[in-house]
DNA sequence: TCTGGGGTCCTAGGACCC
DNA sequence: TCTGGGGTCCTAGGACCC
């Protein structure tokens, strides 16, 4: 058994729920399972996209980004509904406690899938037993269906839990690279959309292989340093580390909609900034964040789109200053035509307690603002190190720190 | 009848400071 | 008076993923 867990190597799964809104959906309601099922996020169908869709709904080329309007002409029997959010959270929470019986090194990726580390974990069994196991409990608890990578890094993992769908389970070593990995073309690739796959072409590196063999100096110059990365993972190379806590360091949330029809009045566009912006501080309130950059984004009728953002002097969190915020970057950058979509972010989060510090270094300033600058810096440098005053504040605004909360103006 | 909403990471240029 | 170059911060945008 010993000889699956080498000394100097690890061994990670990479657990993939399939489809997974869908098969939620048909755990909660037997009566859907065996049909053709959608969940699209808008049920309008000149807009509304599919999200996720059962497999039954796959075999006839219905495939997730495609309009509702497509998929009804494809599989005119076709069952839509709308996502249930708070449905599938709590089954995403349930997946991942079972994942942890595994291992403590569990790292979500998003609500369905996620790598664990199970080099540790040689008394539960071989690679593949806790693979099986794994798969057997989250169908028999919460009858949902998985495939699952075996490798020694992510990369590989990921790409191993791809080639099996439904209920798979893939051994992805990395003397199987050359077979396995190399003959797939380039999109296929975890890390390469359209874009990059384009590029790569142009060069004649259309298959993983080329990438693996391509040379250093001209991936370097079609893609930076992301190109030399790339061809890493191509030969199998990922030293990334599975890290439970990168699920909880956010570094922006945000909220953006798609207007039920194109708009240009100013009224109704800054009535919708409005709720985006209360969306935004519900949700940062939610993860305890406050946050120093607000960015907007106006998505036009013709696809254009912008952001535009702007960093804060203090951490904010509540909803007035968010839109007081958004609505001047949105007054000042909006150009008068029809918006397609509308959204509000906050960037460079910061954790409520040390925001709260920040405020306190606010007012503490305030105090000392009659004192020369070198003595307010001195203190505060004494208080809490170069560290706070620098990256933190900068006492250099805060004489003349813009009034946003001055500015509200209600609409 | 086109194409959602939530994110992450990287790059590049300009301002500014030393 | 003229000169270079490094480092950091901010902003905008692109590409990718689920």
């Amino acid at each position: 058994m010993k000889q699956y867990y080498p000394k100097n190597g690890r061994v990670i799964l990479h657990v993939d729920m399939n489809s997974f809104f869908a098969a939620v959906e048909m755990a909660y309601d037997s009566s859907l399972k065996g049909k053709p099922l959608a969940i699209a996020g808008n049920p309008d169908e000149r807009k509304g996209i599919v999200v996720t869709c059962s497999y039954e709904a796959r075999k006839f080329g219905v495939k997730t980004t495609m309009t509702v309007w497509e998929a009804k002409k494809l599989c005119p029997q076709i069952i839509i509904m709308r996502p249930n959010f708070q449905r599938y959270r709590e089954a995403s929470t349930a997946m991942f406690s079972i994942l942890r019986q595994y291992s403590n090194l569990v790292e979500p990726v998003s609500i369905d899938e996620g790598y664990i580390d199970i080099t540790e974990s040689s008394e539960l069994g071989t690679p593949i037993q806790i693979a099986e196991k794994i798969q057997k409990q989250l169908v028999q608890e919460l009858d949902l269906p998985c495939s699952i990578g075996i490798a020694p890094n992510k990369f590989l993992a990921k790409m191993a839990s791809d080639m099996k769908k439904p209920m798979g389970i893939t051994i992805l070593r990395k003397r199987d690279v050359p077979d396995k990995l190399w003959p797939l073309p380039l999109i296929e690739m975890h890390g390469i959309g359209k874009k990059t796959a384009e590029k790569l072409s142009s060069i004649g590196i259309r298959k993983i292989c080329d990438l693996a063999k391509a040379d250093d100096i001209q991936l370097r110059h079609l893609l930076g340093v992301r190109g030399l990365q790339l061809k890493e993972r191509a030969n199998g190379e990922d030293k990334r580390k599975v890290d439970p806590d990168s699920a909880n360091e956010f570094k922006s949330v945000g909220s953006s909609l798609t207007l039920p029809k194109d708009i240009a009045n100013q009224h109704e566009l800054l009535a919708y900034l409005k709720k985006l912006s209360e969306e935004t501080a519900n949700r940062l309130k939610k993860k305890e964040y406050y946050t120093t950059n607000v960015s907007i984004t106006i998505r036009y009728k013709n696809r254009q789109t912008i952001t535009r953002s702007r960093k804060l002097q203090n951490p904010i969190y509540k909803m007035q200053d968010i839109f007081a915020a958004a609505k001047d970057l949105f007054l000042k950058h909006w150009n008068g035509n029809p918006v397609r979509l509308l959204g509000v972010t906050g960037q460079d989060l910061v954790e409520r307690f040390q925001a709260v510090e920040q405020l306190d270094l606010f007012s503490y300033e305030k105090e000392a603002k009659k004192e020369p600058l070198y003595n307010a810096m001195e203190m505060l440098r004494k208080k809490f190190g170069k560290h706070a005053v620098t990256k933190g504040v900068s006492l250099k605004g805060s004489s003349h720190r813009p009034s946003i909360k001055d500015d509200i103006d209600s609409i």
